[in-house]
DNA sequence: AATAGCTGTGTTATATTATAACATACATAT
DNA sequence: ATATGTATGTTATAATATAACACAGCTATT
């Protein structure tokens, strides 16, 4: 099992979470021969800000400021595009929103932990998940190509209660 | 575990599918002592008109050919959430548009088999998957409320090759 | 270095999905 | 009959996403 949620749930330096999304992004940017372009770098910049994901217009407004200079949606979208092209991003499709992904370059299954109260969004890979899944796919005739599963709730720092383990 | 996969990607006598639906709905409106008006009735019905998901626009477009009456988005809305509030109707995040759900009675976990060719959308409930994800959710220290778990693929229909089993 | 071809961005307009706010109608129980 | 809550009609608008076309800027070849 890989996830996030441990550094995601606790206090931490999180410039070193943007730093090594960037180091990431550039390695399997250019492993991939792909440009890793000003714009498409400061969108994934932003959507490392926070562990909340970020909706296109959220990113738009944002940009508009770090740049200086009007940007339109489809510069917003486009880029996105590209990230999530690369499993660098993530769309969580119930919040139509964005996220960075914290581990890019292994294969996995996009389970989604998300916090209703803080919004925060967590990130699982299991293989368990994936072969029960298949199995399941398996059953029904059904040929699984891609996945998203999103878990709603709440995360240990808005669980009432018992926060620590 | 509970599906309709078979079902579905059978040629079947779909009129028994909308009357089964029709008499599910009825019993746990009922039982609910909430009203099955006929707005809320009619947009159950088109749902169940085919197993492809309808966006809330081809509702409304289909209901007023059906009712000869201008419609209105929120006239839509309305009668999904309410259909959704009861588990009649689920709605699919990743294509903004809505499904009759075939076991709304029974609490489940929500898996749809979405054919990326045929838009045709299973359902399939399994405790295993409940229960590993409230395991991963567990070790995180995550409280699961609900989740949506979409698989997005080829249908046997759709899938090149053998197509029965 | 010139230029052809490809990739990326700017710009405008518009499509698509969803909700807010307020008025009216309709059911049900006293 | 009428008060109350529930449901719907209506208008406007918010929020999300894409189409289409023009232009700029790399990059590889001559």
């Amino acid at each position: 099992m890989l996830t996030n949620a441990r550094l995601v749930y606790q206090p931490h330096d999180h410039v070193r979470c943007i730093n090594a999304a960037l180091d990431r992004a550039h390695e399997i940017c250019e492993n991939a021969n792909v440009r890793l372009t000003s714009t498409r770098e400061a969108i994934l910049k932003l959507l490392w800000q926070s562990h909340q994901p970020l909706g296109a217009y959220q990113l738009q407004q944002q940009l508009t400021k770090v740049t200086d200079k009007p940007v339109a949606p489809p510069t917003i979208y486009r880029a996105i595009e590209f990230l999530t092209g690369l499993g660098l991003v993530h769309r969580i499709p119930s919040l139509n929103a964005f996220v960075g992904c914290p581990f890019p370059s292994s294969e996995h299954s996009n389970i989604f932990l998300i916090c209703e109260s803080c919004k925060t969004v967590a990130e699982i890979a299991d293989n368990r998940v994936n072969t029960l899944l298949e199995t399941l796919s398996d059953k029904a005739n059904f040929k699984p190509k891609s996945q998203t599963v999103e878990l709603f709730g709440l995360c240990p720092n808005c669980e009432p209660g018992d926060n620590d383990e």
